[in-house]
RNA sequence: GGGGGCGUAGCUCAAUCGGUUAGAGCGCUGCCCUGUCACGGCAGAGGUUGCGGGUUCGAGUCCCGUCGCUCCCGCCA
């Protein structure tokens, strides 16, 4: 290699020195009789300059018409800019390179769009630049995370190791399980008609190796859902998966902490605060109506069923009267709330079942609601003392069963702090972290539509102790070991203790999910058989390594810390995949694609 | 599967109620310029308004369809 320094490194004392840089042409200053050139690499960006009384005119030239972007080395000596003509903006701005030589590495065409300009590029097309992602990724913003992303995976390596976890990498080419999300199959070439399946998550193979005695294991691992996109999902994705034995929730906690505590460290230099908050599912639901609560702004959801269940307003009493809540939200300061939002808020209470949106605006001293009318003064009294009601305060209400109650609260809830961020009202540090267990979720939900209980979690989560026996008598009252960890409103990970013995596992996949004996054996007959074995009390927790890296590096897409994410439809725009293949390829796997004709536009028929 | 937003020059955007030859900045090309770093100055090229159809005397603008990107709901154990 020619290149003897980067082009963050040459300062003062280098002056003097002849060197070489290898780098991408930043940006050119012709100025006629001189010429700047500014080099940069991944480092940084140094200015050369080129003198034609001391070049070749075929070499000035070529530097004259060099586009940005393209490659080139330079030799040439370090000075000390002259008087006056320092660049305090870069690290390299005292000094500059006068060019002797020049080799162009690779003369860039004009490119699709900015790159050099970090306003405009950040505006561009989001499908232009995944089209050129090599170009995008030049970008010093996403260059920053693809590079910060790196040191943290090294720094998770090194704190799992230091706790005596092995890495271990486990298969991709795996088998379809009949739970959880829609997975990619990979047709078997060899077995004519059967399938692979790429794996949602390494969770089984993870538990076997627990099984095999590994007691402590963690993957970067890959993993792949076919579900619809959004911006924190990919089709695929990075977990940092971990799994242990003989090891409690408290060990799970303990460990998790210290490694959050190391990576905050790492990447932000920042203490975070251990241990973290607890919060039981059931908790979190009250106050914020969610089960990853944003805990960095109050407005915290109010329980109002006692105040109403005799009210004269029906709609609350009644409510009550059937066993289920009245819920209300203090959105602090959004009595200016427009139509628009009121319908919006609305909306959310109408798709979660309920007939409306019952509200109280404060605005010069007043109620202005349609339902105060029918409260009594008890009932205003408890209201105003409950929710701290002032002037500007916009009431909500919601009176459902507990569950969908909490629900629409909790979506109102952070739509209106979204809209108080706007307006300025509502400010949260970006700086802030508030990390919380949540805890105590419930082991099983029940899905109405197929009629049956299903994993909240995975079936593979351990009931807790006291709760094994209501498995079957009272399913809803069984609590799992299960636990996710949240910051700001993001849910980062979950894991569980899982089921390590055979009796209880095959009761929950039997009597509880009603699988059949044949489902059973063929999907998960090999763990029920190492559970038979000698297989230890174990759990573990996997970490949304791509949400981590994106809540690090301050952005909202998983897309900005991903090397070659892929669209919303689960493209690649640069590669163009997925896309046909050969006949051959088909024959081979013995695969036969029955793809509907695409419906031609029909052209309207014109009338006499 | 459903709903919202977007698509005009290479890029970012404009174009009044449907009305003249679709404009601007950046970039690009050429010329000038010896201390710039968002260099500056002069001149110029560059358009299937995503695509297809319809309404209309006339469509970037209105309607229908379609493609792509994006956000949300469903979904994501």
């Amino acid at each position: 290699m020619k290149r003897t320094h980067h082009c963050n490194e040459l300062r003062p004392e280098h002056a003097g020195q002849s060197v070489t840089l290898s780098g991408w042409v930043h940006s050119r200053r012709d100025l006629g009789g001189v010429l700047f050139i500014d080099v940069r690499d991944r480092e940084g960006r140094t200015q050369t300059v080129f003198d034609p009384s001391d070049l070749s005119a075929e070499l000035f030239e070529a530097a004259t018409h060099l586009h940005s972007e393209s490659v080139v080395e330079i030799s040439g000596k370090v000075r000390l800019r002259p008087g006056e003509t320092e660049n305090a903006k870069i690290a390299t701005g005292m000094v500059e390179v006068m060019v002797q030589s020049m080799t162009v590495l690779n003369a860039a065409d004009v490119l699709p769009f900015p790159v050099d300009d970090p306003e405009i590029a950040a505006k561009v097309n989001e499908e232009l630049r995944l089209q050129y992602r090599y170009l995008d990724l030049r970008r010093p913003e996403l260059m920053r995370n693809i590079r910060l992303r790196s040191r943290i995976a090294t720094a998770a390596r090194v704190h799992m190791e230091a706790q005596g976890f092995l890495e271990i990498e486990t298969p991709t080419l795996f088998k379809s399980t009949p739970e959880g999300a829609r997975e990619f199959l990979v047709p078997s070439r060899v077995h004519p008609g059967e399938f692979y399946a790429l794996p949602q998550s390494p969770q089984q193979y993870k538990q076997i190796l627990m099984a095999s005695g590994v007691e402590k294991y963690f993957q970067l691992a890959r993993c792949y859902r076919d579900e619809d996109l959004r911006a924190d999902r990919q089709p695929e994705f990075t977990q940092v998966d971990i799994e242990a034995s003989f090891f409690e929730r408290e060990d799970i906690y303990a460990l998790i902490e210290g490694l959050l505590k190391r990576i905050w460290k790492v990447a932000l230099d920042q203490e975070i605060q251990t241990p973290f908050k607890r919060i039981s599912f059931e908790e979190a639901m009250n106050r914020f109506g969610i089960d990853k609560p944003d805990a960095r702004f109050g407005m915290e959801i109010v329980d109002m069923t006692d105040d109403f269940k005799e009210s004269q307003f029906k709609v609350f009493s009644g409510v009550v009267g059937k066993g289920g809540v009245v819920k209300a939200l203090n959105a602090k300061g959004l009595a200016c709330v427009t139509q628009g939002q009121m319908e919006t808020m609305t909306n959310f209470a109408i798709s979660h079942g309920a007939k409306g949106l019952a509200y109280i605006k404060v605005e010069n001293g007043e109620w202005k609601s349609p339902i105060v009318k029918f409260f009594s003064e008890a009932e205003k009294e408890a209201l105003k003392s409950k929710l701290a009601i002032e002037e500007g305060d916009l009431i909500l209400f919601a009176a459902d069963q507990w569950l969908t109650a909490c629900e629409i609260l909790g979506r109102i809830r952070l739509y209106a702090a979204d809209v108080l961020k706007q307006q300025g009202k509502l400010v949260i540090d970006p700086s802030v972290f508030e990390f919380l267990w949540v805890i105590e979720f419930p082991l099983l939900a029940f899905d109405k539509e197929m009629n049956r209980w299903y994993s909240s979690h995975h079936p593979f989560t351990a009931p807790v102790a006291e709760d094994v026996d209501f498995l079957v008598s009272d399913p809803k009252r069984v609590r799992g070991q299960h636990y996710d960890i949240v910051v700001n409103g993001v849910e980062l990970g979950g894991g569980s203790i899982r089921i390590h013995q055979p009796d209880v596992q095959r009761a929950v996949f039997k009597d509880v999910l009603q699988l059949d004996d044949e489902t059973i054996k063929s999907r998960f007959g090999y763990m029920l058989e190492a559970f038979r074995y000698g297989c230890p009390p174990h759990g573990g927790i996997a970490l949304g390594f791509d949400r981590l890296i994106a809540l690090l590096c301050g952005t909202e897409s998983i897309r900005d810390v991903i090397a070659f994410p892929k669209t919303a439809k689960g493209t690649d725009l640069m590669a163009q995949s997925p896309a046909p293949v050969e006949a051959r390829q088909l024959r081979d796997l013995h695969i036969q694609t029955r793809v509907p004709q695409k419906k031609e536009s029909a052209p309207v028929e014109k009338e006499a």
